[in-house]
RNA sequence: GGGCGUUUAGCUCAGCUGGGAGAGCGCUACCCUUACAAGGUAGAUGUCGGGGGUUCGAUCCCCUCAACGCCCACCA
């Protein structure tokens, strides 16, 4: 490389990163290569929405997912990220639909199945792949030849096979059942699909007429319009207000139907007026002791949600217009005899927004039962691990009362149901392939079923149809064996259920084997006041805005840097820019060293041959990437990168770099030539540590920096721990050394002593080691504290007399001063330094005192102790007769 | 109603199996010192939510109270 060109002070991001995306793209870093390690490291990326645009919640995925990719890539793992896009059915139709009525002012069945899927597919073609640019402006280092639809071919052959499967194992059967209906789709909606949300409301006391009697029963309902779908009301058999009328017909206002009263346990004493009126086919509870009772069920809504014909002149109302009249019309009558106002939860659509109306409908169910017990059983044996442990108990909340799974939905866009209906003997059967005939009667008046799956169908079957399953060239194509079972799957854990455990379940009924063995579930990201991003709030952090400002790196960074065991990640953008600063701090190391490019290679020979610093900056170095390996396996990138951010600054850049420069100014050329060797040394390595978090910028200097027979970083070694580099006592005496110089730095602060202006020191000390170490140390008490004429003695020897002074453990240090000191200035500082260390000292004298503590703690926590009580006498001893003399 | 979680410096959060309270940002002072002002050096700030208990010793373990958040269930 040439040292020719200027570099700029800032790092410009920009660049670099279209840049190295490019070459690493092209160049197939990305694809699955065998490595020292032989073993796979597979991740799956949740597939984002088609709709979808990149938010902070995609970014943090892929900086988590791509982080442990390229850590495990650089461990030599074969690795692969594999991309994908779902189709997302009711988000994806909505948009077409929307745009098409505003462009067209058309609905779909202006144009038809057919020609309306044409059209989502087209607007698919289009639009669709936004996303997967923005994922890769995030650096993400995706096989992008892996990259699967939902929709595709083998993702559609899975889901039939799946159906076909357990069709005929009668595990998927079809059923009435009362469903959560979405009014505005028109569609059944999965139970994960409700929200439930608190809306004020009212509790209605309506009487109910008893046949043939005088009296009547006060109901309570919250919804009094759908009293012309009641066919019982209902009691407890063990109230003993009521039980004598179980047995007795009730008369229904308004319609005048005759229902029975009946007693079922069901019924709250406590709740309402211990009366409830019962409407099977609009409630779930009603809908239970309907069966019980084998009550007739009234459907009294259309598909719309609007009253049908069974509502007398109600009929077309909507739910909230019939119920306001209705209670009008009652009241009129003299029975609605209470109104209280009273909140309750209501069913909304996830998607839609709107109000969930329980109703009655033909669908399609996957019998779940066996499939989570088997789920929850694999978690509990730790078959997959979860990450942090405690989102177990969110994923078995979910399977250990698990209901089974309406799978149907009334769409257009998404895989249709692979049922086929014969119109002429009535046959019906499931097949993977396009019937064109009845199998049963050869007749080809068939047709297929027109409800399209639930999205999470066709998502639960991800780890499997994305490599290949069930076509076996497929399969070994994309190397099935290889990357099932997943490594580990990185999600929300707002999908917990929607996602993971529908995977579990169907991994382990078609293959018997867990999908992933790890599951680390990160945080969700919030605003800095910890609210939820929304579009509302319009508080939503746009990581392209972001990568702009600051760059992919330093937002990464960011990310990373919260990233661990917590449950949500407050980001502030102040936070990016610090860490931009940081980007910009190593982009500033470089700098140092870039003039010395040619002047030494970056090989570290001779171990032994190294001086103490550079003993000292490898031992830190050792500790650094031990932890740093230790964090990113478990997933605390906060710790990681916490690691590493100190690392660079208080140890390379604070000391190592400052040590280094009167070396690299001076004239001893061998000196010279092993510091640079060990600077770009430790340089690669910090660049290769920080890799996986920060992709770009230290390609990018890696690229100045490396051999030339070395490849790019992304393909380097990870930097481990080696026993060889452990020097134990270089840290030790290094630390001393931070210490004394710090507290130079004070006392020359204290008397406002500008940074340039060079001082006299003394220095005090009866450790014989010390003494010699800091003599030999005289050039770097200069270099970084300004100390040009050090003097470092014995204790015996008596002090300099105009002077300030500070003391550690182990030295006393004297700051000499010609002109007048201001006395009271000074002893007011040790004053308040002394009064700190007392009582910290204090603390530690009363354990030492304290014979139980002397008898029971272990013995190592009692040397540390006693240290400590040395350390603090030596201190203050320094101080106090210093104050004394300071005094007199 | 059931469950989970949070409460530590002005803000955002770390603190692993109990043994002298930490980071980043912000703040203060002094510095354009030849890698870096997106910088350097030094510094200030905490009854570790309240109360009780276990222990020689509790930010950490147990109990309890309070505030806040999330998830699940529930349209009488």
């Amino acid at each position: 490389m040439t040292t020719g060109t200027e570099l700029p002070t800032t790092y410009s991001s920009k660049e670099a990163e279209s840049k190295w995306y490019k070459i690493w793209e092209e160049g197939k870093y990305f694809k699955p290569k065998k490595g020292k390690q032989n073993k796979a490291f597979s991740i799956i990326v949740p597939p984002p929405n088609v709709t979808g645009k990149l938010h902070a919640g995609h970014a943090l995925d892929i900086t988590t997912q791509d982080t442990i990719i390229r850590f495990k890539r650089m461990k030599g793992f074969e690795t692969l990220l594999l991309p994908g896009l779902d189709h997302a059915g009711i988000a994806t139709q909505s948009v077409v639909e929307k745009m098409i009525w505003e462009t067209e002012k058309k609905n779909r069945n202006d144009y038809g199945r057919t020609e309306f899927v044409k059209k989502i597919w087209s607007w698919k073609e289009e639009y669709g792949n936004v996303i997967l640019d923005q994922q890769r402006a995030m650096g993400t280092s995706c096989d992008w030849d892996y990259l699967t639809f939902t929709l595709d071919p083998i993702p559609n052959l899975a889901v039939k096979k799946f159906f076909v499967d357990l069709y005929n194992e009668k595990l998927i059967y079809q059923s009435d059942y009362i469903v959560n209906w979405d009014p505005s789709l028109q569609s059944a909606i999965s139970e994960a699909e409700v929200e439930h949300k608190d809306v004020q409301g009212a509790f209605y006391h309506i009487n109910y007429q008893i046949k043939d009697s005088d009296e009547v029963l006060e109901v309570a309902t919250t919804r009094p319009e759908t009293l012309l779908g009641d066919t019982a009301v209902a009691v407890n058999p063990n109230d003993e207000r009521f039980k004598h009328l179980i047995g007795k017909v009730a008369i229904v206002p308004l319609c005048n139907r005759e229902v029975p009263i009946i007693g079922d346990e069901h019924v709250d004493l406590e709740k309402g007026t211990g009366c409830l009126k019962v409407t099977p086919g609009h409630d779930f509870n009603d809908f239970e002791i309907g069966k019980r009772h084998n009550l007739p069920i009234i459907n009294i809504l259309n598909l719309d949600g609007t009253l049908n014909h069974h509502c007398l002149e109600w009929q077309g109302m909507s739910c909230k217009e019939a119920r306001k009249k209705i209670a009008k019309h009652l009241e009129e009558l003299g029975i609605l005899i209470d109104t209280k106002v009273h909140m309750h939860p209501v069913g909304h659509g996830e998607r839609s927004g709107v109000i969930i109306e329980p109703m009655i409908s033909k669908q399609w169910f996957v019998n779940v039962q066996a499939m989570s017990k088997n789920a929850v059983e694999m978690v509990e044996n730790e078959t997959t691990k979860f990450f942090p442990k405690e989102w177990e108990n969110t994923y078995f909340a979910w399977l250990r009362n698990p209901k089974d799974w309406c799978i149907s939905r009334q769409l257009w866009w998404g895989h249709q149901i692979p049922v086929f209906y014969c119109k002429d003997c009535n046959h019906q059967w499931a097949s993977e392939i396009n019937e064109s005939q009845c199998s049963k009667c050869l007749s080809k008046n068939i047709f297929q079923d027109p409800d399209v799956l639930d999205t999470w169908f066709s998502s639960g079957l991800w780890p499997l149809s994305t490599l290949g399953w069930p076509n076996k060239e497929a399969m070994i194509e994309k190397k099935f064996d290889t990357f099932f079972p997943n490594s580990v799957l990185i999600t929300g854990f707002d999908i917990i259920f929607f996602w993971v455990a529908r995977m579990m379940m169907m991994s382990l009924k078609t293959h018997n084997q867990v999908p992933f063995e790890h599951v680390y579930i990160h945080a969700i990201v919030r605003d800095k006041l910890g609210r939820k991003m929304s579009k509302s709030l319009g508080n939503g952090i746009d990581p392209f805005e972001m990568i702009e400002e600051y760059g992919t790196d330093a937002f990464r960074f960011a990310l990373a840097s919260g990233a661990g065991y917590n449950r949500s990640i407050n980001l502030d953008p102040d936070r990016i820019a610090g860490y931009r600063n940081f980007i910009n701090k190593i982009w500033n190391a470089f700098r140092f060293i870039y003039p010395h490019l040619n002047a030494g290679s970056a090989i570290i020979t001779d171990i032994q041959g190294l001086d103490h610093h550079e003993r000292w900056i490898l031992s830190e170095l050792n500790t650094i990437s031990k932890q740093m390996n230790h964090s990113l396996e478990l997933y605390r990138y906060d710790d990681a990168c916490s690691a590493i951010y100190t690392f660079v600054y208080d140890k390379y850049c604070s000391w190592f770099i400052e040590l280094s420069k009167n070396i690299l100014n001076g004239e001893d050329a061998l000196k010279k030539s092993r510091r640079i060797s060990v600077l770009k040394f430790i340089f690669k390595k910090i660049l290769a540590l920080l890799h996986p978090i920060t992709p770009f910028i230290t390609e990018e200097l890696w690229s100045y920096l490396k051999e030339e027979d070395e490849g790019l970083l992304i393909i380097q070694d990870y930097p481990e721990y080696e026993a060889a580099w452990d020097f134990t006592t270089d840290q030790d005496q290094m630390n001393k050394f931070i210490e004394v110089v710090t507290a130079i730095r004070n006392l020359r602060q204290s008397v406002n002593i500008k940074p340039k202006d060079e001082v006299k020191v003394e220095i005090f000390s009866d450790n014989h080691e010390l003494v010699v170490y800091f003599r030999n140390n005289a050039i770097n008490f200069q270099e970084l504290a300004r100390v040009t004429d050090l003097k470092i003695g014995g204790k015996e020897l008596t002090r300099p007399a105009k002077s300030i002074m500070s003391a550690t453990a182990y030295a006393e240090i004297f700051l000499p001063l010609e002109g007048v000191i201001d006395l009271d200035d000074q002893i007011k500082r040790i004053e308040k330094e002394l009064s700190k260390l007392v009582a910290d000292h204090a603390k530690v004298e009363s354990k030492i005192r304290n014979e139980n503590f002397m008898k029971n703690a272990p013995e190592e926590v009692r040397i540390e102790v006693m240290n400590k009580d040395n350390g603090f006498r030596e201190k203050i001893g320094s101080l106090k007769s210093n104050l004394v003399q300071f005094k007199s």
